[in-house]
DNA sequence: TATTCAATTGGAAACGTTTCCATTATTGCA
DNA sequence: TGCAATAATGGAAACGTTTCCAATTGAATA
């Protein structure tokens, strides 16, 4: 005796279904009264279809209401339309900032993004970077890539479009957008020494990070310019994050002769100092001046507002995505290299110092 | 005659192709000596299989590095192991602490997550649900959403898995994951009120939004515990951007009897606050008591630190995340809800009120 | 009018999985 | 040892597109 197929049970102790039978471009091509191939055709623009055709699917598409299934057109190898992004960590002024603007800019495109944060160690980097560049992603955009040697390599060998953001030094091939962190630091420390500051401390950032040497050098280039000595004891090496700032910061001050003034590389290291300074009972900016580098929106509302190199973050995800569409659409131009300019915002932690008539 | 096929040119005039041939299901099988279906059966840990097939698979595997190719899997109806996040928008230290929340947890069950946010309006809301929900992500996670009626129709209908983040008053029905919002604020107006603030404004947030209108709620609870009048003069309607907190501040501090506290219903409002109060040389805490909500990260960096009502929002991404994740293995339970508890954290812009002894 | 060529069109074969179904090996039990 | 379960296996059919190829149509040329 042959059992009965259960009914009711869709869904007998496995995992759901879900099989609300959606619309297909079966069913479009089947309304349109239009072969399948053509249907397609009409719904990736492509020229040779009659007009009176396209109309009939374009008609048809609106009345099912039809979306087309990114993973069965990915999968027979046409776009995605999906970018995936690879990023340390969200959550931070920094990265929330260039992701609003590679939003922005796909959005426009009709883009889609993929969001991978690498401090999940648990499947490896090049694990990820294969699975999106096996179809899940047309293109992939690395925002301040720690250790993207091992990707690069595969990248480039599959000829997969991926642009850096905030590169330097890592990778001088590949297409990328990044600041003129060197400059950013020169016009910053070039401003202190105007004012008339001699001792200026400096907190590096993470020097595996290309543009954490640039603002160094930066730094380095302005105090020779003037002639002044780059004495080590008053550089610091930090890691971006602001106890490392605060932790330098207390360093600094304790020296025989500290310093008058300090450069941190980034702002959130400069709010650590700023903390420090306070713990050591000295006026910001009377006793000690304070620049940092990004300009995060926390700047401005950090009191009294933090002078900084302002980077345009914003523009530069904005410029990076719209970089890396170009590259998918025209994968055979050089890779072009983008560099946008930073812009000191002096606000009110910095000022002459006052054991000098300046 | 016959032309030749072009050799050279895999890549004529079209977009590119990549064919790079990578390593399927059927490579691993064969390498393995073992069937298609055999093979897929061990990569989804499958119980009918000998161990020492599973063995030969698995060592093919690694041999070959295989990776599983996502898209013909979900094409196909099984998991994708995706989910869809939509945000109004990143770059906010809101949701970047709650995304990073949810991103921890993911990683942890080796889920990725894609990203839409809404202010891209370009596409309708509607096209987008029904584009993850047919097939791109297992699971949708909702972070404040504004006008949710129509996905959450949609939704329910077709019984797919979501989790509302910040949700209060919204949809009653579906699982979410929220913070106790009249508690807080009814804990913070309490604390106000025993240091003897009698007059305390109030700028309530986007009263679109449930967790403002709970705000809302709490603070008057707490005002009329201890018999005090709810005066209509000290409640402002705010939006939760700073620049409204700085105008709203500046409305009250006009009045003829202005607060000797002000109650703002998240930080970035109390930031916009803080900055009003400066700007009318008066000082925090001497003069006005500012109490924020949310505690984002920069309230502990602004100056002085401002007393806010503690919300864990990065617990709140994990238990959403971990709540989604449940749902999508076992759809058929009730929808739990949950609450993370909210915490008053005592910071340095509150204090009794000047004119009074307390 | 016959011929050539380009513009359209549709049939059908992928793409890489999962899973239904049928078949075969293996075990437990009498 | 024989028989019925049960476990393990493989074949093949989807899933929804895109695109190759061949066939058809229509227009333009001789």
């Amino acid at each position: 005796m042959k059992t009965l197929p259960e009914i009711a049970s869709r869904n007998n102790g496995k995992p759901p279904r879900r099989k609300d039978k959606s619309i297909t471009l079966v069913d479009v091509a089947r309304e349109a009264n239009v072969s399948l191939a053509t249907t397609s055709r009409v719904i990736n623009n492509e020229v040779h279809v009659r007009p009176e055709k396209r109309e009939r699917v374009l008609r048809a598409m609106a009345r099912l209401g039809y979306t087309v299934n990114l993973q069965a057109r990915s999968l027979r190898g046409g776009r995605s339309h999906m970018v995936g992004l690879v990023v340390r960590d969200v959550g931070t002024a920094y990265a929330g900032e260039v992701v609003r603007g590679i939003d922005l800019e796909l959005a426009e495109s009709q883009y889609d993004m993929m969001l991978y944060t690498t401090h999940r160690r648990k499947m490896q980097e090049s694990a990820y970077v294969t699975m999106l560049s096996r179809g899940m992603a047309d293109g992939l955009l690395l925002i301040l890539p720690r250790h993207p040697e091992a990707y690069l390599q595969v990248l480039r060998q599959r000829r997969f479009p991926y642009v850096l953001i905030d590169h330097q030094g890592i990778d001088n091939r590949g297409p990328a957008v990044g600041a003129t962190n060197w400059q950013g630091a020169f016009d910053a420390t070039n401003y202190l020494i105007d004012l008339g500051h001699r001792r200026i401390g400096f907190i590096t950032g993470d020097c595996e990070l290309g543009c954490a040497t640039d603002r160094l050098a930066g730094y380095h280039a302005a105090l020779s310019q003037f002639g002044l000595p780059a004495d080590p004891a008053l550089t610091r090496e930090g890691d971006f994050f602001q106890i490392r700032g605060y932790t330098a910061a207390n360093e600094l001050l304790a020296l025989p002769e500290p310093p008058t003034a300090i450069f941190a590389s980034n702002d959130v290291m400069a709010f650590g100092v700023m903390e420090a300074v306070r713990d050591h009972h000295l006026r910001i900016p009377e006793d000690i001046s304070i620049v940092g580098f990004d300009d995060v929106p926390q700047a401005t509302q950090v009191h009294p507002p933090l002078t900084t190199v302002h980077q345009p973050l914003e523009q530069m995800g904005r410029a990076a995505a719209r970089l890396l569409l170009e590259i998918i659409e025209e994968p055979d131009r050089p890779p072009p290299r983008i560099e946008l300019a930073t812009e000191l915002a002096i606000r009110a932690t910095t000022l002459k110092p006052k054991d000098r008539i300046s």
